[in-house]
RNA sequence: GGGGCUGUGGCGCAGUUGGGAGCGCGCCUGACUGGCAGUCAGGAGGCCACGGGUUCGAAUCCCGUCAGCUCCA
């Protein structure tokens, strides 16, 4: 047996596969391309999903693949396992062969032994095969192939050996192809066999037999035509080829390690907790890069939230070894290098990983500074109250996950080294609070949640026909007339209720555009149309308030759309499309929308990016869509299948739901998407286009607001008018403001310090003064006077003069503007045990009717009575005597 | 869309029951000094995010706005 690179083996198994028919088929994203149901590519079958079950016709009937796969849950695979044993990975690359429809049993057995024991070399003798427990078929061709003797060949339950892609569909047996390691490798207990979970009986590659489709009853029905899906991991192959114990041995993965290695100054082999924090990285090092380039951005959901945890919980790794300081786009590149081959599309992200891993390690470093403290304390406190057995309550648990968005993960790793337990369920119980609450709200405030019964029977028996994409009026018929949801007879003047007609002009809310108003006129009639909706398709309801007459089913009637408000929202709604490209072309292809709000007087797009626009990139979006509106662009509209739509590269919602016709909004070189909304016919049309508002939404999700038009221009003369009114009353030219402000900002500075300057000056006159007329109350040394026009902090200061200048002693000071008194004493430290600066302040502010308090050697006070304040002024001595102890 | 947390010199942060705006790094000046963050002395630099309110008095308490972070939807 020759050894063999990690590439050497990827290569040789393509090739085998193709000398005998297959087409080799390129990996397809780690993003399932139109699967809502699974987060991750996880199998090389994925991408062929379709074609098992007869929906995506394919040129060929013989497939093969590496497939990039990623597993993050699941009874395989828990992100928890990874770095702890030999073989877990999340990333990893799936070898696989598939037949469709084409050879079956015999020949997969035969392409796996033969490339397995032929092409790769691997002992013969130490090779096994596992079969589903009836599958006799697969037990007579392991022996008649590859000359298995009887007890190499092991009859295993469903469990193992049975696979279904869903509780519905395909399923059929399996077979797995093991390697016999040798007792040396694995658990050692003689009681060792190939149901062993240990690493002696290395299972190799999985062969799966889909013979059966299931129905909802749960029978098995035989395929037309049984097909092959296969799987190896790429790793476990290498590790075997290369004669090495663990998957991170490879060459495959090993020079991550030594990456980190160069970086943590430390050696692999040399510490268990160690080793385990290198293979964590070295795993989620791949994983990172390659869900990056494939687009996904660090986020608080869905994928982008498994992305965030990955990562950060190699970086929580890397801590563990010791690394401060940032280093995961050093191994995301050295990923790079190392796949870029065999995944191209990793080259030309090369920039845009590194900046993110960067981006997401300051954020997270950002993170954990301010809420690490944090659960030490709540750590510290719990053992310091319940001892070693200490448990860290639900509530609090929570609120470290909930606002300071410490991932559970790390703090049950971390409650773990600090022998804490924590209350998980009370935790679960504040979670599920949340979300209640959330959703609570939403139904208060949220559009009509579920659709009523009579929607449902409207849909059946009714489709309007929608004419409002060129024209604003139409003649109709009023199928229906509902009011609270149901069908009703008539709606009477100045009631309100809800019309469906035959055939309508107005445009029901959908896609971000809101819906048209206008007004419903007949014989009799005449009502106010004030929003449509379609709460099921086909089904367009309008809002209506009857002004005149009666409004009753089957009446004839002209629908007229508010055209004003249409046409600005036709705007705003082009403009979107415009927006959304040039968000694409200035920031990149990871743009996508979040949300829209299209309405008459402005629009909203929300999308996702990895951070705050600069106001140079928003002068350029700007910029760039103001040009594709002087340019007066065509706007087309076209209608095509769905697949011709999507090859000709137009924009489409993921999860959304397309029929098979799908209409097509383009402007030429620029934007193409799938839309049902109304536009203009010419981008000129528009006029004008301005950024009113850019915020965030949430982590990695950003708002842009803007307006169009009339509206933008309004805006962009009201700002013009409240420059040219600054300036006026700055007598300054418009463009001269800012200095203008400059200056007098620096003149102000510069006045204050000249007055504190003077007034520091004028306190040494009046501290000496009042230092001359000093009193000795009792042997205590006290000063006391006025300084007209101080402030608090004037009075303050000059209290401290004279504090300082005696020694010993309490100094009391007041002053008067205007209509207020404002009083500052103080008390020599030595004294403070005998008079409280608070009490006396208080005393005498209260004369001049105020009040105040503070510290035993500082305190102020204030009052409104300045005819007071020389009376007060002269009591002082007499207070001091009495409050003296 | 809903909740929680945070906005204090250029940067990183502290600021106890409301009562003198501070620390570290950086910057400036001077002196000393052949050393890896040199030492010592002195100094400049703050509308304590913004706008209201409560109070004799607010960085501190209350309300609102804006921005950032975070969880839920």
């Amino acid at each position: 047996m020759r050894r063999l690179t990690g590439a050497e083996t990827r290569e040789r198994f393509l090739r085998f596969f193709e000398r005998n028919g297959h087409t080799t088929v390129p990996s397809s994203s780690l993003v399932p391309a139109d699967d809502p149901t699974l987060l991750f590519t996880n199998a090389g079958m994925v991408q062929f999903k379709g074609v098992f079950l007869g929906t995506d016709p394919r040129p060929y009937r013989r497939a093969t693949t590496v497939q990039k796969c990623l597993r993050v849950s699941g009874k395989h695979n828990d992100l928890e396992n990874v770095g702890r044993t030999a073989r877990h990975h999340t990333f990893f690359e799936m070898l696989g062969n598939f037949s469709f429809g084409d050879y079956f049993k015999e020949g997969a057995i035969e392409f796996g032994w033969e490339f397995l024991a032929k092409e790769l070399g691997l002992p013969e003798d130490r090779l096994w095969a596992t079969i589903y427990k009836d599958d006799d078929e697969a037990f007579k061709l392991w022996q008649k192939i590859a000359g298995l003797p009887e007890d190499r060949v092991v009859r295993l339950g469903e469990k193992d050996n049975f696979w279904a892609m869903g509780d519905t569909g395909p399923c059929g047996p399996c077979s797995e192809l093991i390697i016999d390691q040798g007792p040396t490798i694995g658990c050692g207990r003689p009681t060792c066999s190939i149901e062993c979970g240990c690493d002696r009986y290395l299972e190799l590659w999985n062969l799966v037999f889909m013979q059966y489709n299931r129905d909802a009853s749960g029978t098995l029905a035989p395929l037309p035509k049984p097909s092959i899906d296969t799987g190896a991991g790429l790793e476990r192959i290498a590790a075997v080829c290369q004669g090495v114990g663990s998957n991170f041995e490879t060459d495959l993965i090993r020079p991550l390690i030594a990456t980190v290695e160069g970086l943590s100054l430390k050696a692999y082999g040399s510490d268990e907790k160690h080793d385990v924090s290198m293979r964590v990285i070295a795993d989620h090092a791949r994983a990172v890069a390659f869900l990056l380039a494939d687009g996904i951005l660090p986020n608080n959901e869905g994928r982008g939230y498994v992305l965030r945890r990955i990562l950060r919980r190699g970086l929580r790794h890397g801590r563990l070894l010791g690394l401060d300081g940032p280093f995961l786009a050093t191994m995301t590149d050295k990923v790079i290098d190392l796949m870029a081959d065999a995944y191209p599309e990793l080259e030309g992200n090369r920039a845009h990983v590194a900046r993110l891993a960067r981006i997401e390690e300051d954020r997270f470093g950002h993170l954990l500074r301010e809420a690490l403290p944090r659960l030490y304390d709540v750590i510290q406190k719990v053992k310091g109250q319940e001892g070693d057995r200490a448990l860290l309550p639900g509530q609090k648990l929570f609120e470290l996950y909930d606002t300071y968005g410490l991932p559970r993960d790390l703090i049950s790793e971390i409650a773990i080294e600090q022998s804490v337990e924590c209350d998980w369920d009370g935790f679960e119980v504040e979670l599920k609070n949340q979300q209640e609450k959330s959703r609570a709200h939403l139904k208060a405030f949220g559009e009509v949640q579920g659709v009523a019964p009579a929607y449902r029977e409207l849909a059946k028996a009714t489709r309007t026909i929608f004419q409002g994409y060129d024209r604003l009026e139409a003649e109709a018929t009023v199928a229906e007339v509902l009011s609270d949801g149901a069908p009703v007879e008539r709606i009477d003047a100045g009631q309100e209720g809800e019309v469906v007609l035959d055939t309508t002009p107005f445009y029901a809310e959908a896609g971000g555009q809101v819906g048209d108003t206008g007004l419903i006129r007949g014989d009799v009639v005449l009502a106010e149309v004030l929003d449509t909706k379609r709460p099921l398709q086909g089904v367009i309801l309008h809002r209506v308030r009857v002004k005149r007459g009666e409004l009753r089913r089957g009446q004839r009637v002209l629908a007229r759309v508010d055209g004003d408000r249409r046409g600005t929202t036709v705007k705003n709604h082009t403009a979107t499309h415009l927006v959304h490209a040039a968000l694409r072309q200035i920031l990149g292809d990871h743009v996508r929308q979040e949300g829209s709000l299209v309405a008459p007087d402005r629009l909203r797009f929300d999308f996702r990016h990895y951070g705050p626009l600069s106001s140079i990139e928003i002068d350029r979006i700007e910029g760039l869509v103001n040009e594709k509106l002087w340019a007066n662009l065509p706007v087309l509209v076209e209608e095509m299948g769905l697949e011709e739509a999507l090859a000709k590269g137009a924009l489409a919602f993921f999860g959304d739901k397309y029929g098979d016709e799908v209409r097509v909004v383009s402007v030429p070189d620029f934007s193409i998407e799938l839309c049902g909304g109304t536009h203009t016919k010419a981008t000129g049309e528009i006029g004008l286009f301005n950024i009113s508002h850019e915020t965030g939404v949430a982590a990695g999700i950003r708002r842009i607001e803007a307006l169009t038009g009339p509206g933008a221009f309004q805006r962009l003369k009201h700002v013009e008018e409240v420059l040219h009114e600054s300036a006026d009353r700055l007598k300054a030219k418009a463009l001269e403001v800012p200095e203008k402000v400059d200056r007098l900002f620096d003149s102000t500075r510069a006045l204050e310090r000249e007055v504190q300057q003077l007034r520091a000056k004028l306190g040494m006159g009046i501290a000496e003064e009042l230092l001359k007329r000093a009193a000795d109350v009792s042997g205590v040394t006290v000063v006391s006077g006025r300084a007209e026009g101080f402030d608090h902090r004037a009075l303050r200061e000059l209290a401290d003069r004279l504090r300082d200048k005696i020694g010993s002693g309490v100094t009391i000071v007041g002053s008067s503007s205007g209509d207020r008194v404002s009083w500052v004493a103080t008390v020599t430290p030595d004294l403070t045990s005998r008079i409280h600066a608070g009490a006396l302040v208080k005393e005498v502010a209260a004369i001049t009717g105020g009040s105040g308090g503070g510290r035993a050697d500082l305190a102020e006070a204030g009052g409104k009575y300045p005819e007071k304040l020389d009376q007060a002024l002269r009591l002082v001595p007499e207070l001091v005597k009495r409050l003296l102890t």
